[in-house]
DNA sequence: TGCGGGTTTGACGCAACGTCAAAGTCAAGC
DNA sequence: GCTTGACTTTGACGTTGCGTCAAACCCGCA
């Protein structure tokens, strides 16, 4: 019999650990004086504490392994434990290859650009959303801009507010187009069959956003001259974390437009629906 | 200015987050109302919390994000954390990998083999050893048995207690020679020179047994029987989890052998030296 | 009979929140 | 104006597997 101290120096673990494991009920010692309260364990005891650090290695949690120790049947749950262990260290494996190829991505950014610019994608979800809209066809920004403009103010002063959100423009097209196809709107906060009638015979018809389970996302500073960079970070960003764009792109006026044109305070998030490269 | 609620929505986080990032001090609310506590935050502080979002997928702590956040200098200071968390993860992915091939040969050894037989290979690392021992070359099995027991018995007599440890078999060639040849001996608590004459005109001569960084280890209970299917399943384990022999192995009688020949009380410890195969 | 090193229980700490609980607030409908 | 239900506040405890410390006790050796 040795005391704790020894035979964590055999086992190779500390005697907090042995302790832990006796108050757990995983590994008892094989005799307590009942004088003094010290631990003693024979080395007989060693399998059955080198039995949890295997277990407790394969990453199973101490609470797991206690009922596997048992010398019943636990041949076929083992099994199944580990079966189950194993397609979860896959995910996370798969996790931990994502957060490397993000990190490597973000440091070739650093040093292409210079410093950090503040482009922070980030994945999130989105639900569906009521869609008060207008499709056009523009054949330059200064038009995209005037009909932005137009759609905003128009539907700010003619939808109610309390049904009124967010204003939204989703590309329709390929981004390399020779017209820019948008559809122009306004989010709601429930579901509405209103149509609402613009100046210039232009009219806002309801329709439905769909849900998007994986949408990265970028929150810029709406002056113009940075939207290109903008979109370019989302791009680098998708490709080099091995997804792809699997839908039309929006953009999310999270403040309403207030200012003059060119009005610098406005604040845009960048949607781009991805999935993982085939 | 919206609600820790809205907000929460907005950013798909936890509004407990926000108020524990707002602890921390990483996001404080835009406006705090002084009469009833509730906390207010901006849209404008979506970049931030975007930002915070996108550190901490790349692994990084919050303690380390708190710093990166100042407008400041924090380009190089990030790539700094950058590379460090790469580093870091790379180690953390290899040990992943390491884990699931773990798994998938203990799964196929149940699938083999039946059952678990309670074989569980740990890797510990070894000091280096003092020993007093006796080189010989067996040419079968009885013989190696004799040697043993007569080092064993003799060993027992001649040593101190004191100083006597454990008996120690080294097996020095390769395990497909023509002859056994073994280094069979008593490990030592503290350095000595002395030697030991044994009977029959044989000696133990001190000697030291080096340090082994990683031992693949395996304690099985000392019935010659078991002791084949041992050896093979340490012998699977390292070619199933990518490592290779990197040295002698040896065994360890943890127990004083006490019986007569065949007892089967004794427990032993083999041990094989390994490294990553390359 | 010291004494130095081991041992006991008990408690707190960690990382990043989730999950109550009790009490106070807000906004909408009547 | 009042009620009601949804929301928010602070505070506390739980999670995982121990590390680390403190105060008190114990062991074996000289």
């Amino acid at each position: 019999m040795f005391r704790i101290g020894e035979f964590a120096q055999i086992a190779q673990v500390s005697g907090r650990q042995l302790r832990f494991y006796d108050q757990l009920g995983l590994l008892r010692p094989g005799h307590i004086d009942a004088q003094t309260g010290y631990r003693y364990y024979s080395i007989r005891q060693l399998p059955r504490l080198n039995s949890i650090l295997a277990l407790k290695e394969l990453g199973l949690s101490l609470e797991q392994i206690g009922p596997l120790l048992k010398d019943d049947i636990s041949a076929a749950d083992l099994r199944a434990m580990l079966t189950l262990k194993r397609a979860e260290v896959e995910r996370s494996l798969r996790a931990e290859e994502a957060r490397l190829r993000h990190i490597e991505s973000r440091i070739a950014q650093i040093d292409r650009h210079g410093g950090t610019q503040g482009f922070d994608v980030i994945v999130k979800s989105v639900e569906p959303t009521p869609l008060l809209s207008l499709y056009c066809a523009c054949a330059d920004m200064d038009e995209v801009v005037r009909m932005v403009r137009l759609v905003a103010e128009d539907g700010a002063r003619q939808i109610r507010p309390a049904l009124r959100d967010k204003l939204i423009v989703v590309a329709r097209n390929d981004l390399d187009g020779e017209k820019l196809e948008l559809e122009i709107g306004y989010s709601l906060t429930r579901p509405s069959n209103a149509s609402v009638r613009l100046s210039g015979d232009y009219q806002l018809r309801a329709s439905e956003l769909p849900a998007v389970e994986a949408m990265a996302t970028l929150v810029r500073p709406g002056t113009n001259l940075e939207s290109h960079t903008a979109f370019g970070a989302v791009g680098t960003w998708i490709e080099s974390n091995h997804y792809e764009i699997a839908g039309p792109c929006r953009e999310v006026f999270l403040e309403p437009i207030t200012g003059p044109p060119g009005f610098e305070g406005a604040l845009v998030e960048i949607q781009f629906p991805i999935r993982p490269a085939a």
